[in-house]
Parts: C-alpha cells; structure tokens; sequence
DNA sequence: CTTGCAATTGATAATCACTATCAGTATCAA
DNA sequence: TTGATACTGATAGTGATTATCAATTGCAAG
C-alpha cells in the first residue's frame, strides 16, 4: 500500500532531521501536484512519488538525465508495489505536455530530465567528460527561422556541442 | 545465389544505357570496396549491393535517409536472398567506422544515409520521421563563439531540430 | 588453380524498450 | 459518503535490433 500524503516524508533519506524534510519536500510536493493538474490527470501518490525520484535524480552521479528504467528503479526502492507501466506511461505524458525534456541518442533508451527553466545546451568535452552548458538567444533565433524556411513547426531540438576543454588541452 | 562481380549492373534501372551504367556503376563498386576493405572487413556480394542502396537512396522521394527495415527492402527487392540479419549488421558496421551516419529520434527506428562529404544538420519531423537537411554557416559561427568562449577547442557538434512538417501539421 | 579456414551469411530465437489491454482500485466532485 | 471515471499493476504484445549457430563463402597461401 502507498504512503499517503501526510506520511510520504518516511520515504525519505534517514540522516535528514524531520523539520529539514517536511519543509523542503512540502514545498516540492504541492509544486508537483500543480503540474499533475496542469496536465488535466489525477494527483496520485504513484505519481508524485515519480516525480519526487525524478526531481532528486542521481544524487551520487550528479545526473539529472534518467532512463525509464533507472526511473523505475528509484522508484521501486521507495515503493516496490509502483509497476514500471505506470512509469512509462506518466513519463509519456509529462513529456507530452513537456514537463520533462526527451533526450534520445543513437541506440540508447531515452533519457529524461524535469524540464530545466532556463533553456541551455551542451559543451562537451571529449577527453575528460566534462559538461558546460550554454545558452545563446541568437542560435536558438536562427533554428527558429531555418525551421520557418521549410514550413517545420519546431518542437525542440537538440544542441550537442564536442571539443577539448581547456584541461584537457594542457595534457 | 548471388550475382558476380562481373554481372552486377544487371541490378540496374533498364532505362540507363548499358555504357552510362557500367561507367557509373564500375566506380561506385570500386568506391565501396574501398570502404569495405578500410573496415578490415571482406568483401562480399551482399555488402556491394547493400551500399549500392544505401548510395542509390529512395529515389523517389529524394530522401536518403533510410530506414534498417526500408533498406532491407530495397535489398530484398534485388536479391531476395540476403537476410535482414546481414543488413542490420553492416549498417552497423558502416556506422561505428562512420561511413554512415545515424539519425535516431523519438520513438522512431533509427534512419541511415552514408556520410556526407559536406556537413549539414537536420530538421526531422516528430510524426512522420521525415527528416530535412539544412546548412547555416551563421549557426556554425555561433557554435564556434560558444567553443571559444569557454575555451574548447571544438571538434563537432550535432544540431537536430525537431518539429511537425508541414503535411503533418495538416492531419 | 586448389585448398583450408576464418569470416560471413541467413534463419531463427532472443532481447530490449516500450505500449496495449483489462480487471481491480483509488480519486475527487457532488 | 458515494459513484462515475480515471488510474493502476500484471501481463501479454509489439517493433526494432541483436545474438546464436550451422552452413557457406572469400581469399590468401601454396
């Protein structure tokens, strides 16, 4: 069975005082429960619990991008009873409304992050693995207008800058 | 069984004249062998005619974009006795020595064409897996900004647009 | 030319990411 | 509280791609 909504903060991480975690995660929660409605869906505690595992991403890799799976499994550890069709199927609809961002690459599974507020792309580096990201408004004008030019109305792109990073040119 | 090396041509549109054909067709069968042996891998009669259509491309619709499955056909159609299973595996093989390029996006199977001499980037269409080539030397600028600004020495970059083309916009 | 053997092939089964189905369950407006 | 309706989890199904393997073939060495 699910925690309900006053009791969801048990499945949180131990060495957190209560105080710290009823605060933040109540701030968090009612953010969620807006998106869920935006959305027109029923706020459930499956939901909400994949968008908490969703917004925490992989704290030990710093990764915001997850797979399905990964999802999945974040969220099978906080609650085993949640089926991964319920993952799937909530993450094609945050997508949809494009709550989450897609980011699909040659031959892996897709990978999906929370929608970033501000808008950037990446600097690559090839050697070390290193990410910048960027933003520049007259690059994004210019898609904007080569999508115009061939009748395209543009959804999203991607953006995937590689190089060696000043590092990395040393050595 | 397969044709001969000697005998290939008589895969080709019947309108060409049998001069135009063993001309053209004579430098693009050297051409791929090339590029097999430069993958360290063998020739074979199935590998000539696969990259025969990969080059040839739909020509109907212009695209060369291909699907594994779309390119499977066309093989099919000139020698129905090459597998699927050999065509997956070397497009795969094209692909990670680069002498193709994969495009994958969205939900989509991944779509194929050999690596163009000039660069371009892409505008694909969500729906219908259309994809648009373009080329915009200012974005390429840009880019090159980006790269100096962090101080990258920029090696690459893929730039996918993505959007509803205009026939699917209509639907 | 033969020949030998490693590379290649095609058929098939398997896998992988994802989606549809459906009976049981939970949500929430009234 | 309740009932229509949305949501859920289990399961089976799909479509693209990959692994397996016995039979075949390319090609280099003789």
């Amino acid at each position: 069975m699910l925690n309900t909504d006053k009791n969801i903060q048990i499945t949180l991480p131990i060495h957190q005082t209560s105080e710290t975690i009823k605060k933040n995660e109540r701030f968090q929660i009612d953010d969620f429960k807006k998106m869920i409605r935006s959305m027109g869906l029923k706020i459930t505690d499956q939901r909400l619990l994949i968008m908490q595992c969703l917004h925490d991403g992989d704290k030990k890799s710093g990764d915001r991008h997850v797979t399905a799976q990964e999802l999945y499994e974040k969220v099978s550890v906080k609650d085993s009873s949640v089926g991964f069709a319920t993952v799937y199927r909530f993450l094609r609809d945050l997508a949809a409304h494009e709550l989450v961002t897609e980011v699909r690459m040659g031959g892996q599974a897709s990978r999906y992050e929370l929608t970033p507020k501000e808008h950037h792309d990446h600097l690559t580096c090839t050697k070390c693995g290193k990410i910048c990201e960027f933003e520049n408004q007259k690059i994004e004008d210019l898609q904007a207008e080569v999508a115009r030019h061939y009748g395209f109305q543009l959804t999203g792109h991607v953006l995937e800058l590689f190089g060696i990073c000043p590092n990395c040119q040393k050595s």
